[in-house]
DNA sequence: ATATAGAATCTTTTT
DNA sequence: GATTCTATAT
């Protein structure tokens, strides 16, 4: 048998990989060793050399991108179709279990998927019917309460009646949403793994067909897996265990979402491994730019343990910009973009990283006032915006009138007479009498229990669903779609609410829905088993919202956080605002885990980068409206001095002068001993917990008795020591 | 039912 | 400073 092609081109240990015998497997692939390139190659080193039969893979992701892109890439290689093969998100594929087995999984053939818009507004809902305040409970924390509970695998029922008032208090709203839920036949991104893990878990029959279907367990990104994730995997596993995971533990920077680290750490044992591979050679960035990011990776404690080298030059040094402000680093990269454009090179070859979304702004109005084009990553979605939603609502009404979601978003939009007092009764009602809001709509009008006005607006509006749903029935998708949107009025509404210009880029996102239906690929026979073409388009546009912002073809700078450049590269990038408290974030610097995943997120960052990377501080910058003045970050400290060259701003306003770099920590210059009582003019008294820096640049952190923690720059902050 | 004013809040984000 | 939600008035 001749596997050159799946082999020639890979490195060693790439090589071992990929060519192990059936075992589970742990690769270590740092930054920009080659991981996915991995991965395709085993998928083809099973089917081909294995002989493995497609159906007993299964390959999962965290994004639908790299789903994507794995299925683009296995085509690819393979001489063979792989059909049959499961490859697709966690959550992509928890929905496939669901809809095959939605009978066993106690869900209506016609379930919808919850957003986690949608799912705010219904724990908002929920809170209203408790009398709970919004402002002592604030919705989001009840939210990510019950999203926090699901991903530990915990149901409301188990722990009735536990922790302090507080606890219990988010125990009842997090009873009352799945409730609700229920009744509504919907289900959140969580339930949907969550119950698909109940779903093989309690049905032997099912778990058996699973575990044995599936020969071989593939998974990317394996250090963003959360708890359930990981239960998940390993129910799927079963007692073979041959799960081949590739991950990277100093990558993993969503830990305040749930990730667990320690998911990696644990594998060897949990999953009977037998073999860890490293890849530690780089193919993307210079030497110096690699050497920079493991000298800062090397400060966190407890990691696996890589060390990235490369065959690359070692290129030019790592430039860092001390500007005196944010606009002033704003207008540095502009200049720096120009430069590097008149040396024949390109706009998109650029990337401007920072650690949170509000720092966008000073660089859009920067480049927009000196004619630079951009993009900026993060923004609206197209399945998420306003007047989409909506029109999704009135057709996920048609396909399931109890989703009381979608009831609550279009039974007064456009507006039609049914005012809030009008929706609170029926919320009361079927509250009342465990009915959905639908159901307790129609009993309402048969018992003539609402005003007429406001009954006969009722009557209509239901009559109007059912209408349609009957109408839409014989057409092709795109038809449903677009009658719909005619049906509803929104582009007459949208124009004569928003003007002319306005209502015309909503009128262009809704026709952009039509071609989407229009575009969208139906596979009843395997992906979407159990649904109709339009149920799989609903569940289609919660599950992938679609891209963020209209892709111009447009040669642009690209501006995003840290965390979504995450598996992209550039040949430069520009990582900004690094000052401690904004990177790393403030609420990072008192715990030391946190401190550490920032840390890993500047790892992420600097190893974006190709060719150069320039690293931008500003001593001063306006934030929240007020000036801070900050001092560099300490992970610029933690880059050996060799690899930096400096740069200074000269600043023509020059008010202050510019901060030294910090050294190393050391005790005391501050003149405050951790310990020593101080009192501020404003938060009172309090102790210090720690010091650092010296001169202009010395702050303490003071524990203030009334006002919590806060670090004080001791040039402003004028304690007094008791 | 909508418009406006005041208040509160202000990492990171995919599904 | 900017946005987003809430309360109040019209």
């Amino acid at each position: 048998m001749d596997v050159s092609h799946i082999l020639d081109n890979l490195n060693k240990p790439q090589r071992d990989a990929v060519s192990s015998a059936p075992q589970s497997l742990l690769v270590l692939a740092g930054a920009g060793s080659g991981k996915t390139r991995v991965l395709v190659h085993r998928i083809a080193w099973l089917l081909e050399v294995e002989k493995t039969s497609p159906f007993s893979i299964l390959s999962v992701t965290f994004t639908n991108k790299a789903a994507k892109e794995m299925r683009g890439r296995i085509e690819e290689l393979l001489t063979t179709p792989s059909t049959g093969m499961w490859v697709g998100t966690f959550h992509g594929l928890a929905h496939r279990l669901l809809r095959r087995h939605y009978e066993e999984a106690k869900l209506p053939q016609g379930f919808q998927i919850l957003d986690s818009d949608d799912q705010l507004s219904m724990v908002r809902r929920i809170q209203k019917e408790l009398s709970l305040d919004t402002k002592q409970w604030p919705p989001r924390k009840s939210q990510w309460f019950i999203n926090k509970q699901k991903d530990q695998g915990i149901r409301s029922h188990s722990m009735e009646h536990k922790g302090d008032y507080t606890t219990r208090t988010l125990i009842a709203i997090y009873t009352a949403y799945e409730a609700l839920c229920e009744r509504s036949g919907v289900v959140d991104f969580a339930e949907l793994l969550l119950r698909s893990l109940e779903l093989i878990r309690d049905n032997a029959h099912i778990m058996q067909h699973y575990q044995q279907r599936f020969q071989h367990i593939l998974v990317d990104e394996f250090q963003d897996t959360n708890e359930l994730q990981y239960a998940w995997l390993q129910l799927l596993a079963g007692k073979k265990n041959l799960v081949f995971a590739v991950g990277d533990d100093d990558q993993s920077i969503y830990g305040w979402r749930g990730a667990k680290i320690e998911n990696i750490q644990n594998f060897a044992q949990d999953f009977n491994e037998v073999k860890t591979v490293k890849l530690e050679q780089n193919y993307r960035s210079t030497s110096n730019i690699l050497q920079a990011a493991n000298a800062l990776i090397a400060n966190n404690k407890h990691r696996l343990g890589k060390n990235l080298w490369t065959e690359d030059k070692v290129g030019e040094p790592i430039k860092l910009y001390a500007a005196y402000n944010e606009n002033e680093e704003a207008t540095h990269v502009a200049t720096e973009i120009q430069h590097w454009l008149t040396k024949g090179r390109q706009r998109d070859e650029i990337a401007i990283l920072y650690r949170s979304n509000a720092q966008s702004r000073v660089f859009e109005s920067t480049f927009i006032e000196k004619g630079i084009p951009y993009r900026v990553y993060g923004g609206l979605r197209f399945f998420e915006r306003a007047e989409i939603k909506s029109a999704l609502a009135y057709l996920r009404l048609t396909t399931n009138r109890d989703d009381d979601a979608s009831f609550e978003r279009s039974v007064n939009f456009p507006p039609r007479g049914i005012g809030d007092k009008t929706v609170s009764m029926i919320r009361e009602y079927g509250k009342q009498n465990n009915l959905s809001l639908w159901q307790a709509s129609k009993i309402m009008l048969q018992t003539n229990i609402l005003k007429a006005r406001a009954g006969n607006s009722l009557q209509s509006f239901i009559t109007f669903i059912n209408n349609i749903a009957t109408e839409i029935q014989p057409m092709l998708l795109s038809q449903q779609v677009d009658f719909m949107i005619q049906q509803t009025k929104f582009i007459e509404y949208y124009s004569k609410k928003e003007g002319e210009e306005k209502g015309k880029n909503r009128e262009e996102n809704l026709e952009e829905l039509v071609s989407a239906a229009n575009s969208f690929e139906y596979r009843p026979d395997n992906e979407h088993a159990n649904m109709s073409f339009l149920a799989a388009f609903l569940a289609h546009a919660t599950l992938e919202a679609g891209e963020g912002e209209n892709t111009d073809d447009e040669d642009c700078v690209q501006m995003m956080t840290m965390h979504s450049s995450k598996g992209l590269e550039f040949p430069r990038v520009f990582i900004c605002g690094m000052e401690d408290g904004l990177f790393p974030h403030q609420n990072s610097l008192n715990e030391e885990g946190k401190l550490e995943e920032e840390r890993r997120l500047c790892y992420v960052a600097i190893t974006r980068a190709r060719e150069q990377l320039t690293l931008c501080y500003a001593e001063q910058r306006r934030m929240h409206g007020s000036t801070l003045y900050g001092i560099p970050s300490q992970f610029i400290n933690e880059i050996p001095d060799e690899l930096i060259e400096s740069i200074r701003a000269i600043s023509k306003i020059k008010k202050k002068p510019i901060l030294p770099i910090p050294k190393k920590r050391t005790a005391n210059e501050t003149g405050y001993a951790i310990g020593q009582k101080v009192s501020h003019s404003k938060f009172g008294s309090g102790t210090i917990l720690d010091n650092e820096g010296a001169g202009a640049a010395a702050r303490v952190q003071v524990n203030f008795e009334t006002a919590g923690s806060k670090w004080l720059v001791l040039t402003y902050a004028n304690l007094q020591k008791l």
